[in-house]
DNA sequence: GTCTATAATCTGATAGAC
DNA sequence: GTCTATCAGATTATAGAC
């Protein structure tokens, strides 16, 4: 279910979103023009400025909310998964690695590419950003929770899981191989392991 | 000593290098103009072109080179400063948060920013960006390794230290806050001591 | 809401005088 | 090696017809 009022269809405002969270994704911020937004969307220029008055900005600031929900999404499901909250986590490290790999490298984190650079400048963008790691590492901390850890612990290893599974993710990005995020998540998993 | 020949002097080359590396760490490859790079190392825009030929992409890659360097450096000295190396990675860690502060959280890693989204359309960039990643696990292996960690986990233990490092740099600055650098610091310092 | 035309500006890059 | 002028194209953003 990928619309608002779960009918399937995909609104021309939703369909920019989409285009812009992706090119972002794989060209930045600076990278990505709303010409080629607009025509990846399927839709005219026009169209871009009528749901977006704030231009490029306000519509990086909802490409981020939408990185946001589907990484979020993401880690609910794959932590849900699996049992032991260590195996969890690697098991995410996999399934991101497997993605990255499927992509030929190019999809990352779809929040770090439109944030980085543009986040001095633009402090909505920025405040997106973080929103996206605050909410990231929340989810974590509560599967971690849910496991029995206590809540300082689980709060501090949701912080590092995010972190690292992050530069892992950008690590196996620029050198085109699976391996620092196979590594991580081997090491992540050993970490949380210890607090048990 | 910043001059090849050790002179002190700085040639108008160098300067080039040193902006590009600045302003590209903190705008990323798109988000700088080599019009920009010129003033800021006082140089003319003809300059630019009369030492790099190959135009922007060649001063990224040359920029980026000398972020390899930078952090190269910085890495040896501070992981050299103390006895532990669980500590000595923690520490490392708490440096780069007061950097990162100190720059009022603009100064991040100079090559993550610069080779995230020109990465695909400019595979020289993402060569020396993943060359970069690769010295940087082989110092904090060599110094692992140095602390008499079997060479099969000193470069598992590497290759995690850098991504987290990195992953947590990045989720410092867009969150203004020390904390995930140093936390991740904690964790990564109790993760090293489990080895031993 | 959709689409086109256009304004105003900036970009990377080149040529050539000094 | 330094500097300036300039080209051709792309950029964000706006105005207004339909």
């Amino acid at each position: 279910m990928s619309t608002a009022d779960g009918s399937g269809a995909t609104g021309t405002r939703e369909r920019i979103v989409l285009a812009a969270s992706r090119l972002m994704q794989r060209q930045g911020y600076d990278g990505t023009g709303i010409k080629q937004i607009s025509t990846e969307a399927g839709a005219t220029f026009g169209s871009v400025y009528h749901f977006f008055p704030g231009g490029k900005r306000e519509l990086a600031v909802a490409a981020i909310r939408h990185g946001d929900q589907e990484f979020g999404d993401f880690l609910r499901e794959e932590l849900d998964r699996v049992d032991d909250p260590a195996e969890a986590v690697a098991a995410c490290a996999r399934t991101l690695a497997a993605g990255l790999r499927a992509s030929d490298w190019t999809d990352g984190c779809p929040v770090t590419a439109t944030a980085l650079g543009s986040a001095t400048r633009a402090p909505e963008i920025q405040q997106a950003a973080a929103a996206a790691f605050e909410r990231w590492r929340g989810l974590v901390a509560e599967r971690l929770r849910r496991s029995g850890l206590p809540d300082a612990d689980a709060r501090e290893l949701a912080a590092t899981v995010v972190s690292a599974l992050e530069g892992a993710e950008f690590a196996a990005q620029v050198s085109r191989s699976e391996e620092p995020l196979l590594t991580t998540g081997r090491q992540l998993a050993r970490l949380i392991s210890s607090y048990r």
